[in-house]
DNA sequence: GAGGGTTACGCATCTCGTAAGGATG
DNA sequence: CATCCTTACGAGATGCGTAACCCTC
């Protein structure tokens, strides 16, 4: 017994013809006649009364009827699912990601989702990077999305690197600094600081480049992972944001925001790596989650403004 | 796809390993290998991370698992469910029966079904000969037990005449006429008649034989198409019952009852037959009601006292 | 090197399409 | 005689087991 037979034999209880039957199933009449005597023989007894004209199912063939008509149902579904899967069409992912590739993937991602491919659920886990790990490796995160830093070279872990993307600081345009032709760490450590959360790396950068003045612990003024609300703050009042440039992107090309280049040039760097479980197959919709990352950064960098 | 493949893989899932599950469906591992390979190659995506010991399921693995495992569970239970009705054991089988032979067999093949063939079930319908044939031709009827000459000769029917049983009277031992050493019909006349419904043919008989005083129908005391109650009214009173002797036989045997034969003999037969519909496959079911009335019939001939 | 999975090869079986052979109306 | 189903036959595909190979522990 296959499923080729059983869906011969739906055809055939459907047409009450073999030979209309087997044009149905796309075979000679004779296949599809010698595929149900298989099937007959196998389960013993006959399905259908042979009459001129008209075939009728046995009482069997009535039985087997039902039964076969569900499953070939749910194999087509079988495979119609695993096509849409395959396809990065369908499926739900869980999606580790850290706060700071978060501030700038998050909303994207789940638009463009959204918007192209209804039919993947995307669920994102935040914590702490460890704990994120953690779950990739117990099977509850298909992937994360993290600062590289933040990962220790182990290598049960696949990483795929994105391009580093230069953070730096961001104020209105109408902010007193915003003219100041020459701009000293100074200047600029005199207005409230807000960010998404420094991570100790950056902190040490910004410290060994501008000095003890520099770290951002009693500098932040506020602290959010909602990036777009930094911003419209910055917007707002003369506070600095510091972060992605970015993610300011489309402010500071309609002109609101302005970017700070202090001297000496804080080449902050914010990398962030697509991180998977080695020798795992891959989703196909976590696929098309990093592709969409990937493109993300790549249009970031094409529109971001080159460091003086 | 096929069942095979189903089966391999849900076998491979439970069993974490693909040599584990070869040897639970019965292949060589090398043969597993392939056949788990070629599913994921029609699916699109790798079902299962190969990873040394201990396999893991790919998102789609588990996705797919589930719908197998359902698959795969249903085909097992058409192929039992066939070969239950195949082999007799089950099904559901509607008979008609006309109302003579049914006083013979319906009790004891009600009885036979629940002791021997639990599973199976019965529905007998009764009604006019003519409306029985049709109800099988429609087939909301597997087979008729019915009075042989209550049919017409037509040729979509299939026949099988069982062998004629001989009807006669029956009255108690302890009856006025039980001792009497040479009986006529007058002696008989002269006592109130219990019988099932009397064929038109039967009644002929009995008039070609013994005259118009013979005709049943001003003569029939009581009728009914409860063979036992019959019985035991016969056995209460001087009643006598016409009718199947083989009805009677238990009773006869153990003297209770006595078969009254009054000359010259009247000869009257009841002939049942089983029919079916020409070129249908008879359910197994059926064909374990048909042998048994045959067998009910082959007994009662076996122990019906000879005629003189 | 031992265990577990994959690949190569030869063989048996299956299934198909073509074509011829009944049966039925 | 036309329609419909079955049977015969040869070709190609499929699936299997054996055995060799590969990888990881």
């Amino acid at each position: 017994m296959n499923l080729q037979q059983l869906h011969h034999f739906v055809a055939l209880a459907d047409t009450r013809s073999f030979s209309r039957a087997s044009e149905v199933v796309h075979v000679t009449q004779s296949a599809l006649s010698r595929s149900i005597q298989m099937l007959e023989q196998e389960l013993g007894m006959p399905l259908v009364d042979r009459i001129g004209k008209s075939n009728e199912l046995t009482p069997l063939g009535t039985q087997v009827l039902a039964r076969a008509r569900h499953i070939v149902q749910e194999a087509a579904e079988l495979r119609r699912a695993a096509t849409l899967m395959a396809g990065g069409a369908a499926g739900t992912i869980a999606l580790g990601m850290g706060s700071a590739p978060g501030a700038l993937f998050a909303a994207p991602l789940m638009t463009h989702l959204l918007r192209s491919h209804p039919q993947v659920q995307l669920r994102l886990l935040g914590g702490a990077p460890e704990l994120q790990i953690a779950q990739l490796r117990a099977r509850q995160a298909d992937g994360l999305v993290i600062t590289y830093r933040a990962l220790p070279p182990v290598d049960d872990l696949q990483f795929e690197v994105l391009p580093a993307l230069r953070s730096g600081f961001v104020c209105r345009t109408r902010h007193p600094l915003a003219q100041r032709p020459r701009l000293r760490f100074e200047d600029l450590r005199a207005y409230p600081l807000v960010c998404t959360q420094v991570s100790d790396d950056a902190a040490r950068t910004l410290i060994e480049r501008y000095g003890e003045r520099a770290h951002p612990q009693p500098w932040i003024q506020a602290a959010s992972e909602d990036v777009g609300a930094l911003l419209r703050t910055v917007a707002a009042t003369d506070a600095v944001f510091l972060g992605v440039v970015a993610a300011a992107r489309a402010q500071l090309a309609e002109g609101g925001l302005h970017e700070l280049m202090p001297t000496p040039d804080a080449k902050l760097q914010a990398q962030f790596a697509f991180v998977t479980l080695k020798g795992r197959a891959e989703s196909p919709a976590l696929q098309v989650v990093r592709d969409f990352c990937r493109s993300l950064v790549r249009d970031a960098l094409a529109g971001q403004i080159p460091p003086p």
